[in-house]
DNA sequence: CCGTTGTTTGGCAAAATAGCCAAACGTCGT
DNA sequence: ACGACGTTTGGCTATTTTGCCAAACAACGG
């Protein structure tokens, strides 16, 4: 692994490290049936409105999602949809180690 | 997000997460290849011994990986293959941040 | 049985991440 | 201009992750 591939990896890495995490994977998942604002996941997930925001962020910095805003509210949309592609792949991973993974 | 789907979404990202460090991701590449022993790793690397070692157990606690020994070797193999289905999604968008992330 | 080779484990320090609070900011209605 | 609403930012602490070193283990060869 050399320098250049380092770095692409390292990309690649940033991309799956921001839907790597509970909330955000959730959001995302939610956008793939269209917008939302900031408010509503704050009221859907539980948790601070300055945590959403950030988890928000972290996604729009991957290039995950797109925000625009209108009025005094903030539109996320998923960016790049096929990142959900992915669900399905990760679900035959989470049965197959509860079938195999002998304790 | 209930408690129930709060569960769900943790063990998804639990897998994602396994795959969100550059040099796990690459392994994992590797290992589309074919399995690779532990020590092939480590000179291909340039880490600690040790350090790819806990990479490839977090691979495998993730369910993404298995590995068999034989002689004093360890080799791993990927269990789940469809897991690199998603790096042309990711190469995306890469791709479009570069190219519309204004700045 | 001893040394060597290949790997894992435990422990540690440094760095990154998560989530809360408070403060700042932008937009709207009045 | 003021207050309310929706959001972001800064700062803080707690937790997690990373990677090195040293020690422990396991399998083989002599």
């Amino acid at each position: 692994m050399n320098a250049r591939e380092k770095k692409i990896y390292w990309a690649k890495a940033k991309v799956l490290k921001a839907l790597a995490h509970p909330t955000r994977l959730w959001m995302a998942e939610q956008l793939a049936g269209g917008e939302r604002c900031v408010c509503e996941f704050v009221d859907a997930v539980g948790v601070d409105f300055s945590t959403v925001s950030k988890h928000l962020a972290v996604l729009k910095k991957a290039g995950i999602v797109a925000d625009e805003k209108r009025g005094k509210k903030v539109f996320y949309r998923l960016k790049v949809p096929c990142v959900l592609n992915f669900m399905d792949c990760i679900e035959s991973v989470i049965r197959s180690e509860s079938s195999c993974e002998c304790r």
